[in-house]
DNA sequence: TCGCATTTACTGAATATTCATTCGGTTTAA
DNA sequence: TTAAACCGAATGAATATTCAGTAAATGCGA
Protein backbone atom coordinates (compact mmCIF):
# COMPACT_ATOMS: atom_id res chain seq x y z
CA UNK A 1 0.00 0.00 0.00
CA UNK A 2 2.62 2.20 0.70
CA UNK A 3 4.64 3.32 -2.81
CA UNK A 4 7.25 5.17 -2.77
CA UNK A 5 6.32 9.13 -1.58
CA UNK A 6 6.82 11.08 -5.02
CA UNK A 7 5.01 14.15 -3.76
CA UNK A 8 8.14 16.07 -3.10
CA UNK A 9 9.57 15.05 -6.41
CA UNK A 10 6.53 16.73 -7.90
CA UNK A 11 5.91 19.85 -5.82
CA UNK A 12 9.31 20.82 -6.87
CA UNK A 13 8.48 19.83 -10.22
CA UNK A 14 5.54 22.18 -10.29
CA UNK A 15 7.32 25.03 -8.78
CA UNK A 16 9.99 25.05 -11.34
CA UNK A 17 7.51 24.76 -14.09
CA UNK A 18 5.55 27.49 -12.94
CA UNK A 19 8.75 29.97 -11.94
CA UNK A 20 9.48 29.10 -15.69
CA UNK A 21 5.83 30.09 -17.49
CA UNK A 22 5.56 33.06 -14.51
CA UNK A 23 8.41 34.22 -15.83
CA UNK A 24 7.51 34.50 -19.74
CA UNK A 25 3.93 35.15 -19.49
CA UNK A 26 4.10 36.99 -16.10
CA UNK A 27 1.95 35.56 -13.27
CA UNK A 28 -1.84 37.13 -13.98
CA UNK A 29 -0.99 35.63 -17.57
CA UNK A 30 0.27 32.01 -16.75
CA UNK A 31 -2.15 29.42 -17.34
CA UNK A 32 -2.30 26.31 -15.08
CA UNK A 33 -2.46 24.37 -18.71
CA UNK A 34 0.99 25.70 -19.31
CA UNK A 35 2.33 25.19 -15.95
CA UNK A 36 0.96 21.85 -16.43
CA UNK A 37 3.12 21.01 -19.49
CA UNK A 38 5.70 22.63 -18.56
CA UNK A 39 5.47 19.92 -15.82
CA UNK A 40 4.80 17.19 -17.40
CA UNK A 41 1.35 16.94 -16.25
CA UNK A 42 -1.77 17.30 -16.91
CA UNK A 43 -4.20 20.21 -15.42
CA UNK A 44 -5.72 18.18 -12.77
CA UNK A 45 -2.15 16.55 -11.99
CA UNK A 46 -1.49 20.01 -10.80
CA UNK A 47 -4.39 20.29 -8.74
CA UNK A 48 -3.74 16.91 -6.65
CA UNK A 49 -0.61 18.90 -5.32
CA UNK A 50 -1.58 21.98 -5.24
CA UNK A 51 -4.93 23.60 -3.97
CA UNK A 52 -5.28 26.78 -6.40
CA UNK A 53 -2.86 28.69 -8.80
CA UNK A 54 -2.31 30.85 -5.46
CA UNK A 55 -0.93 28.19 -3.44
CA UNK A 56 1.56 27.89 -6.15
CA UNK A 57 2.63 31.90 -5.94
CA UNK A 58 2.73 31.37 -2.06
CA UNK A 59 5.11 27.98 -2.42
CA UNK A 60 7.15 29.56 -4.74
CA UNK A 61 8.00 33.28 -2.72
CA UNK A 62 8.42 30.86 0.10
CA UNK A 63 11.25 29.09 -1.67
CA UNK A 64 12.59 32.26 -3.63
CA UNK A 65 12.71 34.25 -0.08
CA UNK A 66 14.28 31.47 1.68
CA UNK A 67 17.07 31.40 -0.74
CA UNK A 68 17.49 34.89 -0.79
CA UNK A 69 17.64 34.84 3.46
CA UNK A 70 19.80 32.01 3.95
CA UNK A 71 22.59 32.98 1.29
CA UNK A 72 22.55 36.44 3.28
CA UNK A 73 22.50 34.35 6.38
CA UNK A 74 25.86 32.73 5.42
CA UNK A 75 27.24 35.56 3.95
CA UNK A 76 26.87 37.44 7.65
CA UNK A 77 29.86 34.87 9.42
CA UNK A 78 31.58 34.27 6.53
CA UNK A 79 34.92 36.26 5.70
CA UNK A 80 35.84 39.01 3.93
CA UNK A 81 35.55 42.72 4.65
CA UNK A 82 31.65 43.76 4.92
CA UNK A 83 32.19 45.90 1.17
CA UNK A 84 32.53 42.61 -0.41
CA UNK A 85 30.20 40.72 0.98
CA UNK A 86 27.91 43.43 0.70
CA UNK A 87 29.17 43.09 -3.21
CA UNK A 88 28.74 39.06 -3.67
CA UNK A 89 25.29 39.58 -1.78
CA UNK A 90 24.06 42.06 -4.56
CA UNK A 91 26.00 39.58 -7.20
CA UNK A 92 23.82 36.70 -6.08
CA UNK A 93 20.73 38.92 -7.01
CA UNK A 94 21.38 39.91 -10.14
CA UNK A 95 21.03 36.95 -11.19
CA UNK A 96 17.24 36.99 -10.18
CA UNK A 97 17.10 40.01 -11.12
CA UNK A 98 16.45 40.39 -14.46
CA UNK A 99 13.27 37.95 -14.30
CA UNK A 100 10.39 39.86 -14.00
CA UNK A 101 9.18 37.53 -11.08
CA UNK A 102 10.06 39.75 -8.47
CA UNK A 103 8.50 42.53 -9.28
CA UNK A 104 5.30 40.66 -10.16
CA UNK A 105 5.33 39.11 -6.82
CA UNK A 106 5.41 42.66 -4.84
CA UNK A 107 3.38 43.80 -7.76
CA UNK A 108 0.82 41.11 -6.32
CA UNK A 109 1.54 41.67 -2.97
CA UNK A 110 -0.40 45.17 -3.13
CA UNK A 111 -3.73 43.51 -3.89
CA UNK A 112 -3.22 40.11 -1.82
CA UNK A 113 -3.15 40.67 2.12
CA UNK A 114 -1.49 37.20 2.26
CA UNK A 115 1.52 37.51 -0.20
CA UNK A 116 1.68 41.59 1.22
CA UNK A 117 2.28 39.91 5.27
CA UNK A 118 4.49 37.13 3.51
CA UNK A 119 6.49 40.11 1.39
CA UNK A 120 6.69 42.20 4.05
CA UNK A 121 8.36 39.30 6.44
CA UNK A 122 10.63 38.57 4.02
CA UNK A 123 11.84 42.41 3.81
CA UNK A 124 11.55 42.54 7.53
CA UNK A 125 14.19 39.80 8.23
CA UNK A 126 16.32 41.13 5.16
CA UNK A 127 16.13 44.43 6.94
CA UNK A 128 17.76 42.93 10.13
CA UNK A 129 20.40 40.62 8.36
CA UNK A 130 21.67 43.50 6.37
CA UNK A 131 21.75 46.10 9.56
CA UNK A 132 23.09 43.49 11.25
CA UNK A 133 26.30 43.38 8.50
CA UNK A 134 26.25 47.38 8.40
CA UNK A 135 26.71 47.61 12.30
CA UNK A 136 29.43 44.68 11.98
CA UNK A 137 31.30 46.91 9.42
CA UNK A 138 30.87 49.80 11.48
CA UNK A 139 32.72 47.87 14.33
CA UNK A 140 35.47 46.77 12.79
CA UNK A 141 35.75 50.17 11.96
CA UNK A 142 35.48 49.91 7.80
CA UNK A 143 32.32 51.68 7.35
CA UNK A 144 31.69 55.30 9.38
CA UNK A 145 29.58 54.98 12.12
CA UNK A 146 26.04 55.72 10.82
CA UNK A 147 22.62 54.29 11.35
CA UNK A 148 22.58 50.55 10.26
CA UNK A 149 19.51 50.67 9.74
CA UNK A 150 18.66 53.51 7.77
CA UNK A 151 22.15 51.63 5.76
CA UNK A 152 20.02 48.76 5.51
CA UNK A 153 17.40 50.03 4.07
CA UNK A 154 18.82 52.67 1.90
CA UNK A 155 20.54 49.65 0.15
CA UNK A 156 17.59 47.52 -0.12
CA UNK A 157 15.82 50.37 -1.86
CA UNK A 158 19.16 50.67 -4.01
CA UNK A 159 19.36 46.75 -5.30
CA UNK A 160 15.58 46.85 -5.22
CA UNK A 161 15.43 49.93 -7.59
CA UNK A 162 18.40 48.23 -9.61
CA UNK A 163 16.47 45.32 -9.90
CA UNK A 164 13.72 46.83 -11.70
CA UNK A 165 15.37 49.02 -14.18
CA UNK A 166 17.53 46.31 -15.02
CA UNK A 167 14.71 44.08 -15.89
CA UNK A 168 13.29 46.46 -18.29
CA UNK A 169 16.66 46.28 -19.57
CA UNK A 170 17.56 49.95 -18.77
CA UNK A 171 21.42 50.02 -18.29
CA UNK A 172 24.43 51.58 -19.85
CA UNK A 173 26.44 49.24 -20.58
CA UNK A 174 25.97 45.43 -18.95
CA UNK A 175 24.26 45.05 -15.61
CA UNK A 176 26.86 43.37 -13.72
CA UNK A 177 28.85 46.58 -14.17
CA UNK A 178 26.31 49.03 -13.51
CA UNK A 179 25.13 47.17 -10.30
CA UNK A 180 29.34 47.50 -9.19
CA UNK A 181 29.27 50.77 -10.04
CA UNK A 182 25.94 51.93 -8.11
CA UNK A 183 27.58 49.58 -5.06
CA UNK A 184 30.58 51.88 -4.96
CA UNK A 185 29.37 54.45 -5.42
CA UNK A 186 27.05 54.24 -1.96
CA UNK A 187 29.23 52.36 -0.33
CA UNK A 188 32.13 55.02 -0.45
CA UNK A 189 29.55 57.01 1.01
CA UNK A 190 29.27 54.94 3.89
CA UNK A 191 33.27 54.26 3.99
CA UNK A 192 35.41 55.71 6.69
CA UNK A 193 37.05 59.36 5.78
CA UNK A 194 40.30 57.84 5.98
CA UNK A 195 40.75 56.42 2.84
CA UNK A 196 38.59 59.39 1.17
CA UNK A 197 37.80 58.04 -2.47
CA UNK A 198 38.52 54.23 -2.49
CA UNK A 199 39.58 53.84 -6.05
CA UNK A 200 36.15 53.37 -8.24
CA UNK A 201 37.79 50.70 -10.58
CA UNK A 202 34.37 49.83 -13.07
CA UNK A 203 32.99 52.99 -13.19
CA UNK A 204 34.67 53.93 -16.54
CA UNK A 205 32.19 56.10 -18.25
CA UNK A 206 30.22 55.48 -21.05
CA UNK A 207 28.94 58.39 -22.72
CA UNK A 208 31.20 61.78 -23.80
CA UNK A 209 30.84 64.50 -22.05
CA UNK A 210 29.34 66.24 -25.36
CA UNK A 211 26.67 63.36 -24.38
CA UNK A 212 25.31 64.26 -21.24
CA UNK A 213 26.38 67.87 -21.10
CA UNK A 214 23.32 68.59 -24.09
CA UNK A 215 21.24 67.05 -21.47
CA UNK A 216 21.27 70.67 -20.41
CA UNK A 217 19.51 72.25 -23.14
CA UNK A 218 16.93 69.53 -25.01
CA UNK B 1 -23.49 71.21 -36.62
CA UNK B 2 -19.94 72.43 -34.61
CA UNK B 3 -20.98 71.76 -30.86
CA UNK B 4 -18.46 72.50 -28.18
CA UNK B 5 -15.65 70.22 -28.45
CA UNK B 6 -15.75 67.90 -25.44
CA UNK B 7 -13.36 65.45 -26.42
CA UNK B 8 -10.20 66.64 -24.54
CA UNK B 9 -12.67 66.94 -21.52
CA UNK B 10 -13.76 63.46 -21.96
CA UNK B 11 -10.44 62.25 -22.35
CA UNK B 12 -8.93 63.93 -19.07
CA UNK B 13 -12.30 62.52 -17.34
CA UNK B 14 -11.46 59.08 -18.48
CA UNK B 15 -7.94 59.19 -17.92
CA UNK B 16 -8.50 60.32 -14.44
CA UNK B 17 -11.29 57.81 -13.62
CA UNK B 18 -8.60 54.90 -14.79
CA UNK B 19 -6.00 56.35 -12.83
CA UNK B 20 -8.18 56.01 -9.77
CA UNK B 21 -9.61 52.43 -11.08
CA UNK B 22 -5.68 51.14 -11.76
CA UNK B 23 -4.79 52.54 -8.19
CA UNK B 24 -7.49 50.38 -6.27
CA UNK B 25 -7.82 47.37 -8.59
CA UNK B 26 -4.62 46.99 -10.41
CA UNK B 27 -4.60 47.29 -14.19
CA UNK B 28 -4.65 44.10 -15.01
CA UNK B 29 -8.37 43.63 -12.76
CA UNK B 30 -9.35 46.84 -13.90
CA UNK B 31 -12.85 46.88 -15.48
CA UNK B 32 -13.66 48.89 -18.13
CA UNK B 33 -17.61 48.76 -16.76
CA UNK B 34 -15.57 50.50 -13.42
CA UNK B 35 -13.53 52.92 -14.93
CA UNK B 36 -16.65 53.82 -17.11
CA UNK B 37 -18.70 54.51 -14.11
CA UNK B 38 -15.99 56.57 -12.35
CA UNK B 39 -16.18 58.89 -15.11
CA UNK B 40 -19.85 58.70 -15.16
CA UNK B 41 -20.00 56.98 -18.87
CA UNK B 42 -20.86 53.94 -20.08
CA UNK B 43 -18.69 51.30 -21.44
CA UNK B 44 -19.68 52.47 -24.81
CA UNK B 45 -18.79 55.77 -23.70
CA UNK B 46 -15.44 55.03 -22.72
CA UNK B 47 -15.03 53.49 -26.24
CA UNK B 48 -15.90 56.15 -28.37
CA UNK B 49 -12.78 58.15 -27.10
CA UNK B 50 -10.48 55.35 -26.31
CA UNK B 51 -9.87 52.46 -29.36
CA UNK B 52 -9.08 50.06 -26.29
CA UNK B 53 -8.13 49.31 -22.83
CA UNK B 54 -4.40 49.68 -23.73
CA UNK B 55 -4.85 53.20 -25.67
CA UNK B 56 -5.82 54.03 -22.40
CA UNK B 57 -2.68 52.71 -20.24
CA UNK B 58 -0.52 54.24 -23.12
CA UNK B 59 -2.12 57.17 -22.43
CA UNK B 60 -1.93 57.63 -18.97
CA UNK B 61 1.62 56.28 -19.10
CA UNK B 62 2.09 59.39 -21.25
CA UNK B 63 0.43 62.13 -18.80
CA UNK B 64 2.07 60.93 -16.10
CA UNK B 65 5.92 60.60 -17.24
CA UNK B 66 5.89 63.81 -18.90
CA UNK B 67 4.58 65.59 -15.24
CA UNK B 68 7.47 63.54 -13.79
CA UNK B 69 9.54 65.39 -16.45
CA UNK B 70 8.26 68.83 -16.41
CA UNK B 71 8.74 69.13 -12.73
CA UNK B 72 12.49 67.79 -13.17
CA UNK B 73 13.04 70.17 -15.54
CA UNK B 74 11.58 73.06 -13.70
CA UNK B 75 13.97 72.12 -10.89
CA UNK B 76 16.96 71.77 -13.67
CA UNK B 77 17.11 75.51 -13.63
CA UNK B 78 15.36 76.20 -10.26
CA UNK B 79 17.70 78.06 -7.52
CA UNK B 80 18.84 76.72 -4.53
CA UNK B 81 21.39 74.04 -4.07
CA UNK B 82 21.31 70.56 -6.17
CA UNK B 83 21.11 68.77 -2.79
CA UNK B 84 17.85 70.68 -2.05
CA UNK B 85 16.81 70.25 -5.74
CA UNK B 86 17.10 66.51 -5.75
CA UNK B 87 15.49 66.02 -1.96
CA UNK B 88 12.33 68.40 -3.89
CA UNK B 89 12.32 66.03 -6.32
CA UNK B 90 12.14 62.79 -4.32
CA UNK B 91 9.08 64.92 -2.38
CA UNK B 92 7.42 65.16 -5.26
CA UNK B 93 7.92 61.41 -6.55
CA UNK B 94 6.73 60.53 -2.92
CA UNK B 95 3.32 61.39 -3.91
CA UNK B 96 3.15 58.90 -6.40
CA UNK B 97 4.96 56.37 -4.83
CA UNK B 98 2.60 54.98 -2.60
CA UNK B 99 0.10 53.92 -5.41
CA UNK B 100 1.06 50.80 -6.91
CA UNK B 101 0.15 51.67 -10.70
CA UNK B 102 4.00 52.83 -10.95
CA UNK B 103 5.27 49.56 -10.38
CA UNK B 104 2.50 47.96 -12.47
CA UNK B 105 3.06 50.08 -15.59
CA UNK B 106 6.48 48.86 -15.51
CA UNK B 107 5.49 45.41 -14.79
CA UNK B 108 3.46 45.65 -17.69
CA UNK B 109 6.23 46.98 -19.76
CA UNK B 110 7.74 43.73 -19.10
CA UNK B 111 5.44 41.99 -21.39
CA UNK B 112 4.66 44.55 -23.91
CA UNK B 113 7.14 46.16 -26.30
CA UNK B 114 5.41 49.03 -26.78
CA UNK B 115 4.82 49.83 -23.00
CA UNK B 116 8.87 48.76 -22.80
CA UNK B 117 9.81 51.05 -25.26
CA UNK B 118 7.69 54.33 -24.03
CA UNK B 119 9.19 53.56 -20.05
CA UNK B 120 13.01 53.15 -21.61
CA UNK B 121 11.96 56.55 -23.51
CA UNK B 122 11.15 58.13 -19.66
CA UNK B 123 13.75 56.53 -17.73
CA UNK B 124 16.83 57.65 -20.74
CA UNK B 125 15.25 60.88 -20.07
CA UNK B 126 14.96 61.22 -16.49
CA UNK B 127 18.76 60.15 -16.83
CA UNK B 128 19.74 62.73 -18.85
CA UNK B 129 18.16 65.27 -16.79
CA UNK B 130 19.56 64.16 -13.23
CA UNK B 131 22.93 63.82 -14.60
CA UNK B 132 22.90 67.12 -15.89
CA UNK B 133 21.35 68.54 -12.53
CA UNK B 134 24.24 66.37 -11.30
CA UNK B 135 26.87 67.99 -13.38
CA UNK B 136 25.67 71.25 -11.65
CA UNK B 137 26.39 70.26 -8.28
CA UNK B 138 29.80 69.18 -9.71
CA UNK B 139 30.52 72.47 -11.53
CA UNK B 140 29.81 74.39 -8.48
CA UNK B 141 31.61 72.22 -6.27
CA UNK B 142 29.07 71.08 -4.17
CA UNK B 143 29.70 67.33 -5.49
CA UNK B 144 32.88 65.60 -5.56
CA UNK B 145 33.93 64.48 -8.90
CA UNK B 146 32.41 61.51 -9.73
CA UNK B 147 30.74 59.84 -13.04
CA UNK B 148 27.43 62.03 -12.90
CA UNK B 149 25.59 59.22 -15.69
CA UNK B 150 26.70 56.64 -12.85
CA UNK B 151 25.42 58.88 -10.09
CA UNK B 152 22.06 59.51 -11.51
CA UNK B 153 21.54 55.90 -12.39
CA UNK B 154 21.87 55.44 -8.28
CA UNK B 155 19.33 57.91 -8.14
CA UNK B 156 17.23 56.86 -9.51
CA UNK B 157 17.42 53.35 -8.20
CA UNK B 158 17.05 54.29 -4.96
CA UNK B 159 14.19 56.51 -5.92
CA UNK B 160 12.33 53.42 -7.83
CA UNK B 161 13.32 50.64 -4.69
CA UNK B 162 12.07 53.42 -2.08
CA UNK B 163 8.62 53.76 -4.05
CA UNK B 164 8.92 49.86 -4.13
CA UNK B 165 9.25 49.48 -0.92
CA UNK B 166 6.83 52.43 0.18
CA UNK B 167 4.26 51.19 -1.79
CA UNK B 168 4.04 47.71 0.18
CA UNK B 169 4.46 49.61 3.54
CA UNK B 170 7.75 48.82 4.10
CA UNK B 171 9.07 52.18 6.41
CA UNK B 172 10.38 52.20 9.58
CA UNK B 173 8.41 55.60 10.78
CA UNK B 174 6.74 57.53 8.13
CA UNK B 175 7.68 57.63 4.55
CA UNK B 176 8.80 61.14 4.08
CA UNK B 177 11.19 60.98 6.91
CA UNK B 178 12.44 57.47 5.55
CA UNK B 179 13.24 58.83 2.35
CA UNK B 180 14.96 61.74 3.27
CA UNK B 181 17.20 59.51 5.62
CA UNK B 182 18.07 57.57 2.57
CA UNK B 183 18.53 60.52 0.21
CA UNK B 184 20.51 62.09 3.52
CA UNK B 185 23.10 58.96 3.35
CA UNK B 186 23.36 59.06 -0.84
CA UNK B 187 24.22 62.65 -0.77
CA UNK B 188 26.56 62.82 1.46
CA UNK B 189 28.90 60.40 -0.05
CA UNK B 190 28.32 61.97 -3.17
CA UNK B 191 29.38 65.63 -1.38
CA UNK B 192 32.64 67.07 -1.16
CA UNK B 193 34.53 65.93 2.01
CA UNK B 194 35.74 69.43 2.98
CA UNK B 195 32.33 68.91 5.23
CA UNK B 196 32.60 65.36 5.63
CA UNK B 197 29.52 64.58 6.85
CA UNK B 198 26.37 67.60 6.80
CA UNK B 199 24.57 66.88 9.30
CA UNK B 200 21.76 64.10 9.06
CA UNK B 201 18.98 66.08 10.79
CA UNK B 202 16.76 63.97 10.56
CA UNK B 203 17.50 60.59 10.20
CA UNK B 204 16.90 59.55 14.08
CA UNK B 205 17.19 56.37 14.51
CA UNK B 206 13.70 54.63 15.49
CA UNK B 207 14.80 51.20 16.20
CA UNK B 208 16.50 50.90 19.90
CA UNK B 209 19.97 49.81 19.48
CA UNK B 210 18.90 46.33 21.30
CA UNK B 211 16.21 45.68 18.58
CA UNK B 212 18.62 45.73 15.37
CA UNK B 213 21.78 43.90 17.30
CA UNK B 214 19.24 41.16 18.11
CA UNK B 215 19.30 40.72 14.11
CA UNK B 216 22.73 39.09 14.80
CA UNK B 217 21.57 36.18 16.55
CA UNK B 218 18.36 35.03 15.00
C1' DT C 1 3.05 -16.22 -9.52
C1' DC C 2 -1.19 -15.17 -10.77
C1' DG C 3 -5.52 -12.76 -10.38
C1' DC C 4 -7.96 -9.31 -7.68
C1' DA C 5 -9.03 -5.56 -4.72
C1' DT C 6 -7.67 -1.14 -3.13
C1' DT C 7 -5.72 3.12 -2.98
C1' DT C 8 -2.95 6.67 -4.99
C1' DA C 9 -1.79 9.29 -8.87
C1' DC C 10 -3.21 11.15 -12.58
C1' DT C 11 -6.18 12.60 -17.19
C1' DG C 12 -8.60 16.14 -19.86
C1' DA C 13 -13.19 17.38 -21.30
C1' DA C 14 -16.94 20.02 -19.29
C1' DT C 15 -18.35 23.81 -16.30
C1' DA C 16 -18.72 28.29 -14.82
C1' DT C 17 -17.18 32.77 -14.59
C1' DT C 18 -15.18 36.78 -15.88
C1' DC C 19 -14.42 40.57 -18.86
C1' DA C 20 -12.96 43.33 -23.33
C1' DT C 21 -15.13 44.63 -27.16
C1' DT C 22 -19.03 45.40 -30.41
C1' DC C 23 -23.00 47.37 -32.26
C1' DG C 24 -27.88 48.49 -33.02
C1' DG C 25 -30.30 51.85 -31.01
C1' DT C 26 -31.18 56.47 -28.42
C1' DT C 27 -30.30 61.13 -27.02
C1' DT C 28 -28.95 65.82 -27.69
C1' DA C 29 -27.19 69.99 -29.51
C1' DA C 30 -26.82 72.80 -33.55
C1' DT D 1 -32.88 67.20 -39.63
C1' DT D 2 -28.45 65.64 -39.01
C1' DA D 3 -24.47 63.95 -37.02
C1' DA D 4 -21.85 63.55 -33.02
C1' DA D 5 -22.06 61.67 -28.51
C1' DC D 6 -23.52 58.21 -25.83
C1' DC D 7 -25.98 53.81 -23.90
C1' DG D 8 -25.80 48.97 -22.27
C1' DA D 9 -27.24 44.34 -23.48
C1' DA D 10 -25.23 40.71 -26.23
C1' DT D 11 -21.14 38.39 -27.97
C1' DG D 12 -17.19 35.84 -27.72
C1' DA D 13 -12.97 34.47 -26.03
C1' DA D 14 -10.19 33.18 -22.39
C1' DT D 15 -9.24 30.28 -18.40
C1' DA D 16 -9.43 28.66 -13.23
C1' DT D 17 -11.44 24.90 -11.24
C1' DT D 18 -13.99 20.50 -10.98
C1' DC D 19 -14.94 15.83 -11.55
C1' DA D 20 -16.12 11.46 -13.62
C1' DG D 21 -13.15 8.46 -15.11
C1' DT D 22 -8.56 5.72 -16.12
C1' DA D 23 -3.94 3.80 -15.12
C1' DA D 24 -0.79 1.77 -12.25
C1' DA D 25 1.43 0.37 -8.15
C1' DT D 26 0.86 -2.38 -4.00
C1' DG D 27 -0.78 -5.97 -0.81
C1' DC D 28 -2.95 -10.38 -0.34
C1' DG D 29 -5.05 -14.76 -0.79
C1' DA D 30 -4.85 -19.00 -3.43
Amino acid sequence: MTRPDVSEERKRQILHAAAQVFDRRGIEAARMEEIAQEANLSVGGVYWYFKSKDAIIHALLDKMFNADLDGLHALLVAEGSVRDRLITYAREELATARSPLRSELYNLATRSDSACAQVLEYLNELKRLLAALIQQGIDRNELRPLDPVTAAQTLMAAYEGFAELAMLGFTLSDPERDLLAMLDLILDGMSQPPKPATTTTVSTPVFSSDEWQAATQP
